[in-house]
DNA sequence: GGACGATTCGTTCATATGCGTGTATCAACA
DNA sequence: TGTTGATACACGCATATGAACGAATCGTCC
């Protein structure tokens, strides 16, 4: 490594305040506490919500199915769903494939997701209203079609 | 908890696909890889990169400062900090107040700033040029005045 | 029916993130 | 000067995230 101390020029170190990817995480940070603290109630975070949400809808689905859909890491997906089913809200058991291991949700399952959908819409109604719909729908599709982009 | 079994409202489930939450986390995570990727030779992350420039702009600052700087958890920074300390990119040293410790840039860490810098450049234009320049501009403005907006 | 590549998963390691609790220090005030 | 509220931090607990490695299983092709 080059070890001569070279002195960093200002505006290149400043340009990095301009990254889509340090931006990206802090409004992934802020806006994941936002929604949390509304939730908190509820017993449930909002990554949370959004897993329930995701194996209440594809019903019976495997780790790799679940994570592809959520683009998330197949080891991340287990873990986090590993918490779920330690809570008794979701049901890990043996699909047809004996590789496989299929969640789905359980009745406590639904009734966390029951109980936690006013609080969530809450969270995302004040949000939607500070920021304006219609600046908040553009953004919306920004991030997805970004997340789409990057995705491979 | 209600544990009756309540069925689920699919319109109510598919809904959350909508949760600003859970789109600024996806996108969050499939952008961190794509700049991950492109700069893994660099041998420092985005997040690192982004924290270096932090420490190496602000000189020798707090983890309090920094972190309200970077809209980050004063322990998430103070832990971030130290895997960048462990590799001698900054340096933690004890501040004028006895109860402070503040982080300074290392030779080898702007050594590594630049040479990561390019790599990072390399990945932002591309994600610029493949997203489209003005609706690239446009949305890191979103995406900040989102955070400055739940940021409490 | 066995060899082999592909698929599905678990485990371990490292980092990133925030909360609660407790401790040391400081500054200001009675 | 001693008390007291505020400040700056460390540490432990829990979750979120991905990479690398390896084991079990499946499907297919000879």
């Amino acid at each position: 490594m080059n070890e001569d101390n070279p002195s960093i020029n200002p505006t290149q170190v400043r340009v990095a305040w301009h990254c889509t990817c340090f931006n990206v995480r802090r409004a992934s940070r802020t806006i994941t506490q936002f929604y949390d603290d509304i939730m908190a109630a509820s017993g449930i975070r909002a990554t949370q919500f959004t897993m329930l949400g995701a194996v209440a809808m594809m019903g019976p689905a495997s780790a790799t199915r679940l994570a592809e859909h959520l683009a998330l890491d197949r080891t991340t997906l287990t873990r986090n769903l590993k918490v779920l089913a330690d809570r008794g809200l979701v049901e890990i058991s043996p699909g047809n494939d004996r590789r496989e291991r299929v969640a789905s949700i359980t009745g406590a399952g639904k009734a966390a997701i029951e109980r936690a959908t006013p609080v969530w819409r809450e969270a995302q109604d004040r949000l939607v209203a500070a920021f304006g719909e219609d600046r908040w729908r553009r953004m919306i599709e920004d991030m997805s079609d970004l997340a789409a982009l990057t995705e491979e």
